[in-house]
DNA sequence: CTGGTAACCTGGCCGC
DNA sequence: TGCGGCCAGGTTACCA
């Protein structure tokens, strides 16, 4: 599920039920899920500790302890969070559970095992590290410096949209969407994009992942001008009803209009 | 630098 | 009901 958007409301949602509260015990239940250190120090660093801050970036989750150090979270494909008070209501495939002294516990739920858990000192170390693109809806995150990142840059604009080195937070779902509204076929070349165009990429970027944030990342939720909760097999376009058609990009599939997206210059509306 | 591919994992869904 | 095959909103190592 989560891209940028789904991320950020986990963010929401560990600060409303984790945040300020005391840690009583953290337990590792697939230690595969860790990265960079052992399950059991992880769980040690954590016990006992109260959360004192959350952070995000893209698609990556920080959760700070009054002990200072930072729990990474990232989500793969299908990870989530999910708080329960009941242990009737203790979720299938819970691969990190954090309990809090004052009852309640918060587990971080990853069916495929894609995405990882660990700790760090220094989330910003991190991302510079892993060398992540500036937040998508980070304020700072500006068209300048965007202009920056993909002039000159070679190659076709769906897998750089993807490029968490470029902009750090939107994935395949996303980038269908901004594609969609700018009316770029998702192979069109950055070097044959107009300065009009590039600005509209960025413009919709922000939009669509403002109101994706608004709206929990509730795909059903959307307007139904959107693409997202049009997009899947034989469906029409909710712009011209022409049928969608896919195409595989840097191995994750495409969808778009065939009609409302061209790939040549000019040929956009 | 850029992109294609496969691999990492596992579950859900479709068709036979 | 069972099984094979395919797909899945992410990342990343490796190759061309």
């Amino acid at each position: 599920m989560p891209e940028m958007p789904e991320v950020a409301g986990y963010t929401k949602y560990f600060e409303k039920c984790a945040l300020g509260r005391k840690i009583a015990s953290a337990r590792v239940r697939d230690a595969r899920i860790v990265r960079g250190l052992a399950a059991g120090e992880l769980e040690k660093e954590l016990t006992g500790r109260t959360f004192v801050a959350t952070r995000q970036h893209g698609k990556y989750l920080f959760a700070q302890t009054d002990g200072g150090k930072w729990l990474i979270e990232h989500f793969g494909m299908n990870g989530r969070l999910w708080y329960f008070e009941d242990y009737g209501e203790a979720p299938k495939f819970d691969r990190f559970l954090i309990s809090f002294e004052s009852g309640g516990a918060l587990s971080y739920v990853n069916p495929r095992m894609l995405g990882w858990i660990g700790l760090t000192e220094d989330p910003g170390g991190l991302i510079e590290g892993k060398g992540l693109g500036p937040s998508a809806l980070d304020p700072l995150f500006d068209y300048g410096e965007f202009k920056r990142i993909f002039s000159g840059r070679k190659g076709e604009i769906k897998p750089a949209l993807m490029n968490q080195k470029l902009v750090a937070g939107v994935g395949n779902l996303y980038a269908d969407e901004i594609l969609f509204q700018t009316r770029i076929h998702p192979e069109m070349h950055i070097a044959r994009l107009s300065e009009k165009q590039l600005k509209s990429v960025f413009d919709t970027m922000k939009e669509v992942l403002r109101t994706a944030v608004e709206r929990n990342g509730d795909i059903g939720s959307f307007p139904q001008e959107y693409f997202l909760p049009h997009r899947r097999k034989s469906a029409t376009c909710p712009a011209c009803e022409n049928e969608l058609e896919t195409v595989k990009i840097a191995g994750r599939t495409s969808y778009f209009c065939p009609r409302c997206q061209k790939k040549e210059p000019g040929q956009n509306r």
